[in-house]
DNA sequence: GCCCAGGAGCATA
DNA sequence: TATGCTCATGGG
């Protein structure tokens, strides 16, 4: 486990496509990094009250999920009001489930997304602390990843959020077994970058736009900012197209 | 038709 | 602890 390598990646990642913005939003068409007016690296606004639902609600409904298919029932949660912990509790569970049926598992996200909405909403009716990485991981339904994507995004906790996509890619990389669990491959991420929100929430966010564009499951290495450098998978039988 | 997509809970050995 | 099954829609 090559720790130093990790920063290397994020500087080649962030040369090669720029800063993301992350968190997506489905609300007003835009992304958490990014005010109306541009981008601002370092000034990260701080995402309010209707924003962190959205970002939980989001991660609950991209489990395992398109982010266009949990973008739809994002939109559709919108679109109905119900986009406050408040206003989903309201709904009956059913309703909900059709609402979000176009991010998959509807039944079991309905259930996951009320547990999330009775917990925030204590939250914001108690003295407003923000969530514990372990209260959310009591929550059901809710693991490391979404755990740690709604602390990182909605409340600027300084976590490392590892999903498929990073354990795609360091395993490609040959930097992993691939079967490590989330904590070590966290702990690894975090050893090679500065402890800061927003590298944090830049790696998470390149390591995913680079997993879309070229570390598929089918892996198009062609164009690959890695290739060559920090990759040798372009040349693995099996793997990649060679140039 | 098949594979894939920002996972997580549960049963079983 | 670790592996396998289940949950489900929509795009390529």
């Amino acid at each position: 486990m090559k720790a130093p390598a990790v920063a290397r990646l994020y500087e080649v990642l962030a040369a090669r496509y720029g800063p993301q913005g992350w968190w997506p939003l489905a609300g007003r068409a835009g992304r958490l990094g990014f005010d109306g007016r541009g981008y601002h690296p370092g000034v990260y606004r701080v995402p309010g009250p209707r924003e962190r639902f959205e970002v939980a609600a989001g991660a609950v409904l991209t489990q395992n999920t398109s982010w266009g298919n949990a973008e739809a029932a994002l939109r559709a949660l919108l679109a109905a009001g119900l986009l406050s912990p408040g206003a989903l509790l309201d709904c009956s569970p059913q309703r909900l489930a059709r609402l979000i049926r176009p991010s998959g598992y509807y039944n079991q996200k309905a259930r996951k997304l009320r547990g999330l909405a009775v917990y925030l909403e204590g939250l914001a009716s108690g003295r407003a602390q923000a969530p514990t990485r372990e209260a959310l991981l009591a929550l059901w339904g809710l693991g490391p990843e979404t755990a740690d994507s709604i602390l990182l995004y909605a409340w600027h906790r300084p976590v490392c959020v590892v999903d498929a996509f990073t354990r795609r890619l360091l395993r490609r990389l040959d930097w992993i077994e691939g079967r490590e669990g989330y904590e070590e491959l966290a702990a690894l991420c975090s050893r090679g970058l500065a402890v800061e929100v927003p590298v944090y929430q830049e790696f998470h966010a390149l390591v995913v736009r680079h997993a879309k564009e070229h570390c598929r499951a089918a892996p198009e290495c062609r164009g690959c900012p890695l290739a060559g450098r920090l990759c040798r998978a372009a040349s693995a039988p099996g793997l990649g197209t060679r140039p």
